[in-house]
DNA sequence: ACAATAGGCAAGCCTTCACTTGCCTATCAA
DNA sequence: TTGATAGGCAAGTGAAGGCTTGCCTATTGT
């Protein structure tokens, strides 16, 4: 599967990470939620727009889920990709071919 | 620790992943090594300097660890620190602090 | 000693990426 | 209807990242 990339791209920026820090301590929260989470528990001085593309971004590589309800729009947590992302290299059993993994 | 930033900035690179492969594959082996295979096995034109670039990076996060021996270097994987990465947000327990995480 | 092999250092190029700024749309409350 | 709230789109900027090129050091074999 192409995804492994945009996961792992997804991962590799520390606002995500927080990002995901705080819909895994509260799922369900809008765009303006958490713009003030990180403003407020993690002294980020980030605009709104660069947080909604970190958003994007999350739900690009599966890791974010989104439902629109009137004017709010709640993202959900997915873990499920981030599951096996990394028994590829915990396995030392080559059993299968590791090859479009990437 | 601040080891995690390096750690996810290393694996969000798809050549990085594929010379996780490698050395998953077989452990120790020298840059020349790796230089051929991704060359042969994975039809990367990819220059010499370019995977030296990416073998210190992923050394920076511990997932290689090399050692010399005459004029050959060889090349280690350590899968330590890919363990328990991603349980940061398998787990919904919050029982301990999260900060100083990224 | 000399050449070949294995690797390292550093500057430069170019693309990607995070972020901002400015403006626009949609929903809801008064 | 008007204003406030929640969010989106798109262009621009500046920095980081991947890769190349050129040259240099160290070890080994003949």
């Amino acid at each position: 599967m192409v995804v492994a990339d945009d996961l792992f791209k997804a991962l590799a920026d520390p606002t995500r990470r927080i990002i995901l820090d705080e819909l895994t301590e509260k799922s369900g929260q809008t765009l303006f939620e958490i713009c003030s989470r990180l403003s407020m528990k993690h002294q980020l001085g980030i605009s709104r727009q660069a947080i909604s593309q970190h958003l994007a971004t999350l739900e690009a590589a599966g890791l974010v889920e989104t439902r629109r309800e009137g004017r709010y729009k709640f993202h959900d947590l997915n873990t499920a990709p981030l599951r096996h992302i990394v028994q590829r290299w915990l396995t030392p059993d080559p059993s299968e071919p590791e090859e479009s993994t990437s």
